[in-house]
Formats: C-alpha cells, sequence, structure tokens
DNA sequence: CAACTGACGATAG
DNA sequence: CCTATCGCCAGTT
C-alpha cells in the first residue's frame, strides 16, 4: 500500500467541491505532513487521472496556478473558469471566495 | 539500491 | 516587490 500520506492526500483532493480551490499546504498539513507540499504535488502529476481526482483544483498558496504556459496552465484556468472561479489582473484566484478548508 | 527531480512553502535578506 | 536557500519526501531514472 501506499503511504497513509499519499491515501489522505488522495481523499482530501477527492472531496474539493465544485467552485472551491485548496493548496498545496493546506492539503499537506491535514494529511499531517506540513511540509509537505511537494509530494501532495507529485501525488497528483502521478494519480490525478488513475483516481479520476480534480486536480484543477489545487494552486499554490499565492491562490496561483503553479503550472507553466504550455505547460497546463492555460487548461487549468479554463477548468476553473468553467466551474465559476474568477482570476484577478495578476491571475490569482480570490481565497476570501474560493478557498475550500478541508474539515 | 542511489541519485535526481520537483503542480510547494516558509523564511531570510 | 524580488531572489536565494532550506526542508519535506514520493516518484522516476
Amino acid at each position: 500500500m501506499k503511504s497513509p500520506f499519499t491515501a489522505k492526500v488522495i481523499e482530501i483532493i477527492a472531496a474539493i467541491p465544485a467552485g472551491k480551490v485548496t493548496t498545496y499546504g493546506i492539503i499537506a498539513a491535514h494529511a499531517n505532513n506540513k511540509r509537505g507540499a511537494r509530494q501532495v504535488a507529485m501525488i497528483l502529476h502521478s494519480s490525478s487521472a488513475k483516481h479520476d481526482l480534480p486536480w484543477h483544483r489545487v494552486v499554490n498558496r499565492n491562490g496561483q496556478i503553479s503550472l507553466k504556459r504550455g505547460h497546463g496552465y492555460e487548461r487549468q484556468m479554463k477548468m476553473l473558469v468553467a466551474e465559476g472561479i474568477l482570476f484577478d489582473e495578476g491571475q490569482r484566484i480570490d481565497f476570501s471566495k474560493y478557498l475550500w478548508w478541508p474539515r
């Protein structure tokens, strides 16, 4: 079996409601690995498809998409906008409106 | 098995 | 505002 951390991360991500977003750090913290944000990203990268996870609802702590242009950035933004999430001029998401906290 | 990589984050300057 | 550096450790090679 994969680590408890991995299982927890997948569980949390699968629970993110449409129209909301959360961050790598928050997920990591709830999976008992406060400083494991990078692993959350890695898990998403390798397991989002097989676990049918809403990977696009996870952004970094600035409310911005971490992907690079031409490597998923536009695709992710498009999916978020399609769910009603708006970006400001700096292409950042307003956490006061869209942040989802697992619990 | 060892080394390397990296959708991140906090901190320091 | 910015860059640099360290910590964390699952995947990949």
